[in-house]
Formats: structure tokens, sequence, C-alpha cells
DNA sequence: AATGAATGAGTGTTCATTCAT
DNA sequence: GATGAATGAACACTCATTCAT
């Protein structure tokens, strides 16, 4: 049933219906109500389920050899599991509901130690914190994702440009703005 | 009406209700109907009027002294635009309503000569079109958009880690996908 | 004006718009309201009229020469008229308006006259009235204007079988119901 | 719920609203769109009814002793139930609605097998069809039914005519026009 | 007198949510 | 626990009607 909200979720963004929804796990409209109270609630669990996937994902590559490398691998990673969803819908539901922003605090500690230690080897420019990173790399994939006729791999594209403005070489001093 | 249809559809895009734009602009229902026969209309002008005010920005720079600084204060102008949207609507009505792509396209056109200009004094790297640029421009804004509590001024950050990814130094190749 | 709402109606009935109808008139919709205070008065006029010229049509017969034939040229005549109409809608107006029931009632003594006068001659079976037969009028056209793809005198074929139910030969005696 | 809709339909044709069917039914309007997903739905479902029981009706009849008597009783009958509907709806929708159209086809195929069998008794004038048939029932029951102070029965008189008009005895060559 | 902008009640339809079975 | 019928609050859109210009 999480499977079939993602699939749905990911095809239409928070406007899927969930008679859709229950119609692809081959259960009954009520059945869904049973499991999650409200709609709400449900788009929480494949949220943080999501984002679940992801800290896990960065807590693998904490001990990595070379940790620049690390942290450029959990971004393709990362990245590639991002682009099967709708990203706004994701960063959406993690702004507006408090369980699921605790699941993203989670994520962006365990980015922080990667981007920690990418940093320490100078791998990654001094002034970003792993919220930056993790946002950039939103940024390259949710910017693919909006075009539907672009070639698969776009967001890719993107996102060696991102990290190319996330390399210490020739690095322009940021606004001191910190996201959350 | 138009401002009030701005404003909404900036906070809350295209599931924004005709009944709270109506509210906003102190007008009755019928009367957004009236100058507006489809609520598809009224994205097509908010939209489309906001892609042309960024094309007649980026025009203007065209026969900028430097191309370069050119490029980099359009981007800076259109994020200061942007950023009081929510782009992911700007961009999914681009794909979806014809209208507003015949408007996108003039403004990419637009952008690329800005681009060309800035790659052929070698301010910008090499391999990126103006489309990229455009998107790399939405990617930050949008990202830092999506955190309601953020910093105002969060996007020029992004930004900046974008323009540092666009510039030519130390520019890792990217993968041969160009955007539409 | 009228002539552009006596079009629009014989189209598509009471449902058309004041809006079709002022804009096939070539004034504005508030001109309208200016001569018809509501879209029922305007209907009245509309239907009022045309009862009236059939009135008139059936007057002119009065001192025809063969009171059996000048009945079924008016039915010729009117049945002519009718079938530019939406017949239902012209009779459910008739029942509903007190100023076009009035009208109804002068009609249906001008036919009676030509009925009484016909029946006089034994050219109709004594036990129709002129309401009677106006309403079998009625009736063949409508039934044959339900069909929108019939042949255009399927009317007149309708009005051969109802004159023949008419008609004295082989009459089987009628309940005794008169129409109002 | 069909018979909440039947009767609204049967007072206000086509133009009757959900809201207003639903109030008679007793149930919200939602709960008609479960049943039926769209108002055509519905009258195709009300429409489609009752030309069905028409239909059997008439096959009931296919191999009485008498077929003159059978067709005339066919058409008392089916008065009968016609009279208590809008007569010009039921045809409107048999005329626009595909699937109407399908069952209308049928019932017109049941009469036409009565009106066979009394042509070849030589009970009904030779140059009619059963869509004639059918058409002039509804012609003298709908008739009846625009007079709403008109007297209950007053279709039966009108029928009389009819029937009269279609008797061999004393009959009008008809136009070469066959109906649909 | 003519206009057309503004109104607001009403329409068909969707969908999250509830609850008896 | 699972079901699906029922609900009612939206929503986009239409149109007769009003009224300032």
């Amino acid at each position: 049933m999480l499977a079939a909200a993602e699939i749905e979720f990911a095809q239409r963004g928070s406007e899927t219906s969930i008679a859709d929804i229950a119609r692809r796990a081959g259960v009954a409209k009520g059945t869904v109500f049973r499991h999650f109270a409200t709609k709400e609630d449900l788009i929480t669990a494949v949220v943080g389920a999501h984002f679940s996937r992801l800290t896990v994902a960065a807590q693998q590559r904490w001990d990595a050899q070379d940790p620049g490398t690390a942290l450029w691998e959990f971004l393709a990673e990362a990245g590639e599991s991002l682009q099967r969803q709708d990203v706004a819908f994701l960063q959406a539901t993690g702004e507006s509901d408090a369980a699921v922003a605790a699941v993203l605090v989670e994520l962006r500690a365990a980015v922080e130690v990667l981007v920690d230690r990418a940093r320490t080897h100078e791998a990654i420019r001094a002034d970003v914190t792993g919220a930056d990173v993790l946002m950039m790399l939103c940024a390259a994939v949710h910017t693919a994702g909006l075009q539907p006729d672009a070639p698969a791999g776009l967001w890719r594209r993107y996102l060696v440009i991102v990290i190319d403005g996330l390399s210490p070489a020739g690095a322009t001093p940021l606004p001191e703005l910190m996201p959350r």
C-alpha cells in the first residue's frame, strides 16, 4: 500500500486521490483510512520513508576512505532516488509536517557528517553546510524533473554544475545565510 | 485582480481557488470569470506576464559592456522576481500551456543571447546553453523558496553556488544532455 | 431583437441565454433588459406574437367559401409556422404565463369558429373542439420536430394522419374530455 | 433514487438539477453521483428503463389472437406509461444519447412487428410504419401533457383521434416521408 | 437610451472522510 | 480487520439580473 502510494505520489504529487492509491494497492478506500487516518498521514509516511532511506544511504558512507568521493556518490545515489519522486512534493511536506520535519533533521545531520569530512579533506568549499548541499541536490533534481520531455538523465547534468559550484576551486564567498 | 492572482498563485500554486483570488481582489467570483474565461486563462496571463518581464530584462542587457557581468546581473534581477513566485508553478505552467510555452521560447532565446556573449568573453563555461542557465536559476530560487522559514535572501546564497558552477574555472565536463 | 430572440428560441428553446440573443441582435445584454425586464417577458413577447399571428391566420379564413378546406389550409399554414419553433417551448409558455394564456384563449376562439363552420358542413367529426384541433396540430408538428435528422416535411405526414383522425369518416366516439 | 429521478424528470425534464433529485430521494448529492457518474448516466438509466418497459409490453403482444386489438391495447398501455413522463424529454434523450438510441431501436422493432401483423389483418392503414405509430402515440400523449390543468385522461381522447387517423377507413394517402 | 462591468445564486462534479455491516 | 455506501464541503464555471456611466 505504501508502494502504491509512492508510485501515485511520484506521478501526480499530492493531488493524487486516495481512491487511485487504493485501486493501485488493490484494496478498498476504507482500508487505506484504517491504516492512515488522514491523507496527510499517508503522505507523511511515504515522504518520511523516502527521507529515511536517504539518511541510511548517507550514514553508510560515514566511514568511507575518500570523503570527497563519498559525498559525490551519496549525491548521485540520492539523486537517483529523488528523481523518481516529485521533489517539490517531498520538500513541501517536509516543511509543513512536524513528523517529517523530524526525519529531515536526521537526514540533514547525516549529510552534515559527510560534508564535514569532505570539508576536512578540502573536497568541498568551506562555506557550505550539509543542509546547503542537500538543497542544491534537490534543486538539480527537481528542476530537471519539471521538464516532462527532457532527456532521462538531465538531472545528472545539473548535478555536475551544482557539484562544480560546491567545489573549492574558484569559489566565490557566499552570503552569510545558512539554511535552517 | 492580476495582482491578487499573482499573490495567491505565489503562495499556493495552481491549487489556489478562484474564490480565494476573488476574495483577495475584493470582487465577486463571477467578475474574475468575466476577465478570464477560464482558470487556465488567468494562470496563463499571470505566468506569461512574469516570463515576459524576464524576457525584457534579458533583452535590456544584450548590449551591455561586460557580457559576464550582464548575465550575472540578469540572473540576480530575475531571481528577485522569481523569488516572489512559486517557481514550480511557473515552470509547470510553461510545460503544460501552449500560450505560455511560446513566451518561454522567447525568454530562452533572450537568455541565449546573453549566454552566447558571455561565452565569447569566457565568462561562462562553454558547455552550457541559455536554457541550462535559466533552469539553474530556477533551481536555486525554487529550492530556497521551499523553506518557508528560511532567511529572506537564501536564494542569493544558492545562486552564488550555481554561478560558481556555471563559471569556467574548474569546470567538470557536462554529460551531453541539452535541455529542450 | 424580437427576431433574434425568435431564432434563438427556435433553435435552443428557453435554455438560450440572453447573451446569445443580444449577440445575434447586435446589441448589448443590458439593452435587452431595458426592453424586457425579465427573460420571461421576452419569452412571453415572442410566444405571444407567434400565437397572435396564428390567430390572424385563422380569422382570415372565417369567411372562406369552403369551411372544410379553410380549416385544413389553416392547419397547413399554422403547421408551417409552428415547425420553425420549438413547439413544446411555445406550449409550455402558454401554460405557465398569464399574458400568453390570454393570447391562447383568443387563438382557440378563432380556431373554434373555423371548426364550428367545418362541423356544420360535416367536414370534421362532430365531437371535437377547436382546442382539440389545435392540440392535434401541435402534436403532429412537435413530434416530427423531435427527430433532428428526419426529412424536412415529416410534420406534413403526421398532419395527414391527424386530419384523417379528425375527419368524420369512420370516427370512433371520443371519450368525453374536453381540453381546457 | 431512480424513482425520485423519474418523478423529477417527468415534471421538469432534463433541466431538473441533481440537487433536487437527491433531495427528493432523501440522499446527499454525492450519493447520486456514486450511482450515476454523470447526470447523463442517470438520464440514460431512467429513459432507457422506460423504453425497455415499453419494448417488453410490445413483445408480449406479438402472439396475440387479434393483431388489431393487440396494437391498440399496446398503445393504450404505453400511453398510460408515457403519460407519467415528460415525453419530449424522453424523445430528446433518445435522439441525443447513443445508449438510449439503441434501446429505441429495439422498441421500434418490437412495435414494427405489431404493426406488420395488424397491417396483414387490415387493422391499420398500409402506409404507416412502426416508427410512425410510435411517434403518433407520443404526439397524443405529449400534447395532452402540455396542459397541466387538463382532465387526467385527456391523452386517451387524443389517442382515439390518432388511432382513427391510423385506421384504414377513409385514409388519405400519406406523403412519402418515412420517419427514421 | 444604450452599454457592459459586476454580481451571486446555482450547476455538475470530485473527493477526503465516516461508519454500519 | 476490511469494505464500500453515504456524505457534504469544495471547485470551476454559467447566467439572469442590476446599475453606474
